[in-house]
DNA sequence: TTCAAAATAGCACGATCGTTCGTTTTTATA
DNA sequence: TATAAAAACGAACGATCGTGCTATTTTGAA
């Protein structure tokens, strides 16, 4: 029997929009029936407790968020490319998705202080997101893109942070310039480690053209 | 008849405990009741409305933000080490404060799809922060300690973000080394708007230890 | 087309929410 | 100490919350 499976996409696509404006704790069993107009007890029945659906929707938005930021970046070339549009693509996700919060961000700071298996269940994502990032960035190392001495970690930290900001400033302020604030933040960021392609040896007659 | 200003204060402190754990939010006018004694129509009257209640949480907490962070930097002279001072400050109170989240954080992402007073009053305090620390980044370029050509905006821009995301790493993902990462990261961007002491003149012959 | 199973609805529960109102206690002052 | 004002209480309201039941409808396969 598949129409339930349709039913559950349904409620969980009102669930992430409804999370996306009111955040994981404002989602209530209530306000999902009325907008699918169904039964309280109908859209309760597919997930069992509240806990579950907000596990669903921090997994259906993980999936999303991977088809829509991840995957596509992966036809880049490895490296700094990649690297690059990896970011892109984060950074539209987070500034001109105007009504509509990212969930990773929220989710954070709305359970930092509450343990449980929401809490868990987003840490394990946004833990995934982070270790693909890092690899990403530990292959443009590899590529020579980077300096070798290059700290994963660190650059991880920088960046997400001007991705933050970004949310905060576009999001909550609503300054029209977050955008290229946050580009030129990354370009910034981004000098610290990308490689001298003019340092030691002048390998190079003219000045190159990577980006 | 100062006894109704002494327990406001006392409903205060616990709501500002209270919305630091379950943000904005969450405070609740029974739970108050419950932590401070009284009866709720006790804690109601003192507010008048929920609402009127998590603004005057934002004005208080913006009190002592301004007590604890900004005023003591003040005392620092004027420029880069004031600079410091305050970056400093705020550091601590984003990571070590482990059982109190930050509510211009908190409060951001809560109110960033909610229009109102509460949110209002949340931009406010904000937008008087950030205008504090811009006003301390001009003064330490007239003092040229930073590049004169600094964008102020851009260096608040993205010192904001490593606050954002140290409060995320320390607090959420409770990575124990997110300090030493925000105050590397915190070095890093300076680099970038610190004027260069040995640069085109050589006017010293010696490496300034400016820091 | 029949029929068991799956899906949805309907109803009620206890709890909590913000808020109102009338009463009682406490306070500060004359 | 008397007295008016301020402060706190207690009970109740309508609403909403998540959740547990039992019916009823709908579905997909025999």
């Amino acid at each position: 029997m598949l129409k339930g499976r349709q039913t559950r996409a349904t409620i969980l696509e009102a669930a992430l929009a409804l999370a996306s404006r009111k955040g994981l704790e404002g989602l209530s069993i209530g306000a999902l029936a009325d907008v699918t107009q169904m039964s309280k007890s109908g859209v309760f029945a597919h997930f069992g407790s509240r806990e579950e659906l907000q596990i669903s929707v921090v997994r259906e938005y993980h999936t999303r968020f991977s088809d829509e930021v991840f995957a596509p970046a992966l036809t880049a070339p490895r490296g700094l490319p990649r690297l690059r549009a990896l970011f892109d693509r984060w950074f539209k996700r987070v500034s001109i998705e105007i009504d509509a919060g990212c969930i990773y961000i929220s989710g954070a700071v709305e359970f930092d202080d509450r343990p449980g298996p929401v809490r868990d269940a987003l840490v394990d994502m946004v833990q995934a997101w982070q270790n693909a990032l890092d690899r990403a960035i530990g292959i443009a190392i590899d590529e020579g893109h980077l300096r070798a001495d290059t700290d994963r970690q660190q650059m991880l930290f920088e960046v997400h942070g001007l991705i933050l900001a970004l949310h905060h400033d576009a999001r909550f302020l609503r300054h029209p310039g977050a955008d290229a604030r946050a580009r030129v933040a990354f370009e910034n960021v981004l000098s610290h480690y990308i490689r001298p392609a003019l340092a030691a040896h002048k390998t190079e007659p003219f000045p190159v053209s990577t980006l």
